[in-house]
DNA sequence: ATGCCAGACCGCGTCTGA
């Protein structure tokens, strides 16, 4: 199964090149972020004719975020994070989708850092990481996909001494990535590709996508029995070479239908 | 410190993004 996440940077605009991407790459289940059009503005007709169910949520002019599936029905546990009723950006939507709970998430940019955005990306983020922990806690085979809008890494970056005081590689933003995977998550992308420079967006601004000045910020993080089934996870970085295209890159996974080999095995399982 | 590009909108400039 192929599981995909790309920030189409408004669903109406990119709509040729989100069709195009999903004739060419097939995934079975894609979470979109910034689709930037209302709820009643969403594509559904074009994304159902080629084959998928799709659920939204839809916000004017800003954030957005969809679920499409082809492999059986998306069945909506959440839209939006728990822990602020006041909180009224569409950034969050989950469901199961054939055995699998998945989270598509748009994390909030933050900048201009210090200031009130970053710190509702600092919120956003700890209620994020109190949701995960009882997703964690369920047992269920989960993934939470999407912009997480934060570079983990050095390696992350194309220019790491540029990006220091920035919303997306500011300390206090990458500590809380990784209080998130401390969870026991794992990081799909770099787990497939340890020490690897591989990046999912680059800037519009000064040739970045022909330089590389790329930035690696869109993750799937999969639970552990779901990272037991993890057998690839790649960039569709020539995307990021189409005409009108969007300033991030599709990112997947492939997972395999049972475990790669056997988890250690604990008194419990073997009972 | 800003612009560089791009999308959306009560558009012909302004806001936001990363």
């Amino acid at each position: 199964m192929k599981i995909a996440t790309y920030n189409v940077n408004g669903v109406n605009g990119r709509l040729p090149v989100l069709l195009r991407w999903l004739e060419e790459a097939q995934p079975d289940i894609v979470c979109l972020q910034e689709l930037k059009a209302p709820q009643e503005r969403f594509p559904e007709q074009s994304i159902r004719d080629l084959g998928y169910d799709a659920i939204w949520h839809g916000q004017k002019s800003w954030n957005g975020v969809a679920i499409l599936s082809r492999v059986g029905e998306i069945h909506e546990t959440r839209r939006g994070l728990p822990g602020d009723p006041d909180d009224s950006h569409s950034r969050y939507i989950e469901a199961a989708v054939n055995g699998i709970l998945i989270g598509g998430l748009y994390l909030p940019n933050g900048n201009p850092r210090p200031g009130p955005k970053f710190d509702y990306k600092l919120k956003w983020f700890d209620r994020l990481i109190e949701h995960a922990k009882g997703l964690l806690d369920s047992g269920l085979p989960v993934m939470l996909a999407g912009d997480f809008n934060v570079m983990p890494t050095d390696l992350d970056v194309y220019k790491p001494e540029r990006w220091l005081d920035d919303a997306l590689f500011a300390p206090e933003v990458r500590a809380a990535y990784f209080r998130l995977l401390d969870q026991g998550w794992t990081d799909a992308l770099r787990t497939i590709h340890p020490g690897e420079v591989i990046y999912t967006f680059w800037d519009y601004f000064r040739n970045a996508y022909a330089r590389n000045a790329g930035l690696r910020i869109d993750h799937l993080l999969l639970s552990p029995a779901l990272a037991d089934r993890l057998v690839d996870a790649q960039v569709d970085a020539h995307v990021r070479g189409w005409e009108k295209t969007s300033d991030h890159a599709p990112v997947w996974i492939e997972l395999a239908d049972k475990p790669k080999r056997r988890r250690k095995a604990t008194a419990r399982q073997t009972a």
